[in-house]
DNA sequence: CTGGATCCTCCTAGATACTG
DNA sequence: CAGTATCTAGGAGGATCCAG
C-alpha cells in the first residue's frame, strides 16, 4: 500500500485539476474556440448562410463526420442555427446567430493577422532553423 | 489493376490536398494559433517576461514537455525570445517580441469574448440539451 | 533550474460503408 | 442530400528518468 501512495496522490491531483478546469468558464470556451474546424466553419459562414454540402466544399478537407460534429457543437453553443427544409432532397441551411457573428469578427481578425504576419513568421523560422544548423555543426 | 484505380485516385487526391494545405500560409499559422497551449502561454506572457518555472505554474496543467515544445515553436516563429542566464542554477527568461505582443492582443480579445459571452453560451447549451431530451422522449 | 530523451497510453481524426 | 455507425492507425501528450 505504501508504494501506491505516490501514484494515488498524483491521480487525486489530476482529478482535482480536471474538476478545476471544468469549473473554469474561460477554459471551457477556449478549448472549443481553439478547435481547428470551428474557426474554419465560423469563418466560412461569416460570408452568409450555407448548406451542409456547401460547407463541406468550402472548408475543404473536412470529413462529413467532423463537419457534423463541429456544426452540432456550434449549434449547441448558440453560435449558429440549423434550419431543415423537408423538400424532396432534404435541405439544411446553417447560419450564424448574432452571437456567432461577433465571434466571426474575432476569427477574421486572427485570420487577417496570420495573413499579414506570415512573411515575418516565415523569416523568423528560417533564421531559427539556420541557427540550429550552426549550433549542431559547432558542437 | 482496374480494382486499384479508385484507391489510387483517392490517394493521389489526398497527396495533392496535403500539398495544397502546406502551401497555404493561413492554414499553417491557423493550426499553430489554434493550439491550446499556445494561446495560454502567449496570454500569460502578455503580462510581462517570465521564467520557465513561472510559466509552468501560471499556465497550470501543462507538463514540462508540452511547455518546452510550445515555447520552442513560438521562439521559432519569432513570437517570443529565449534568454539564458548562465548563473549557478541556470535561469531562462521568456519574453514576447513585438510580433508576439500584437498576437497577444488578439488572444486577449478572444479571452475577453469568452468571458463576456459565457453566460449566453451556457444558456444556449441548456436550451439545446433540454430540446434534445424532449425530442428523445417524443420519439 | 531547465530542459532532453524515451516509453507508453489514450484519444480522436479520418476512412469506409450504410441509411432516411 | 445530409447525415450516422463503426473501425483503426497515428499522433498528441503524460510519466519517468537523466543531464548540463
Amino acid at each position: 500500500m505504501a508504494t501506491m501512495t505516490a501514484a494515488q496522490k498524483r491521480e487525486q491531483a489530476r482529478v482535482e485539476y480536471d474538476a478545476f478546469l471544468r469549473a473554469c468558464p474561460t477554459n471551457q470556451l477556449l478549448d472549443r474556440l481553439s478547435d481547428k474546424w470551428v474557426s474554419l466553419v465560423v469563418a466560412a459562414l461569416a460570408a452568409g448562410p450555407m448548406r451542409y454540402s456547401d460547407l463541406g466544399r468550402k472548408v475543404a478537407g473536412v470529413s462529413p463526420k467532423m463537419l457534423t460534429q463541429t456544426l452540432r457543437s456550434l449549434e449547441r453553443d448558440g453560435i449558429l442555427t440549423r434550419t431543415v427544409t423537408p423538400s424532396v432532397p432534404v435541405r439544411v441551411d446553417y447560419e450564424l446567430t448574432e452571437l456567432g457573428s461577433s465571434l466571426a469578427q474575432l476569427m477574421i481578425a486572427v485570420k487577417t493577422w496570420a495573413e499579414t504576419n506570415f512573411d515575418e513568421v516565415h523569416t523568423a523560422r528560417e533564421r531559427y532553423d539556420a541557427g540550429q544548423e550552426n549550433a549542431r555543426a559547432t558542437s
